[in-house]
DNA sequence: CATTTATTTATCCTATAGGTTAAGTTTTAA
DNA sequence: TTAAAACTTAACCTATAGGATAAATAAATG
């Protein structure tokens, strides 16, 4: 069958995209001793639960742009760090 | 009033953000002399509307890490190029 | 200019992103 | 060894992101 819908990537490519954007979220957390809780509440997401199925994209969750913009001020880095 | 929910960035830095974002995506569409609908149909979007309010971030659109990914892609940059 | 090509405006629709909750499991440290 | 802290599983809910459509404007091109 044909994959998507003729975009020019195909949905396991944005999955694996998105599999490494949260290792490099998580590495970033762990190194600098910060929890999921802790990092949940600093983006405005008041659920870890939520937040750790984004960094263990678990049941279609993921980070965005904006998780990601948060986060990285939240970390003190740049959002390309995670890219 | 409070600003958001306790995030770390308010609503207007976020939007800033994605304008930001989509003047670059712009610059670099245009520089490489390729319309709108071409880069929308190529990222797997069938609406040039949709995909010029994305740039113009009007009626609340924007680019999200897909579309960034996908964009990236047709025009041969990082996605680092547009952060 | 006329006509085509490119972009924008604006409204509408719906699948799902983004989130919560509650209950479980795993890890840490006393 | 156990209690608290950290993380995961999984089910559920709903506002809205993501998209389509149609019609209007603007920009190029002959």
């Amino acid at each position: 069958m044909i994959e998507e819908n003729f975009a020019n990537s195909s949905r396991d490519e944005i999955e694996q995209f998105y599999k490494i954007v949260s290792q490099k979220v998580r590495y970033f957390r762990e190194s600098k001793n910060i929890t999921q809780l802790d990092l949940a509440l600093d983006i405005g997401i008041k659920s870890v639960a939520f937040y750790s199925n984004c960094e263990n994209n678990k049941y279609g969750k993921h980070f965005n742009l904006e998780h990601l913009y948060k986060i990285a001020k939240a970390l003190d880095m740049s959002i390309k760090d995670f890219l």
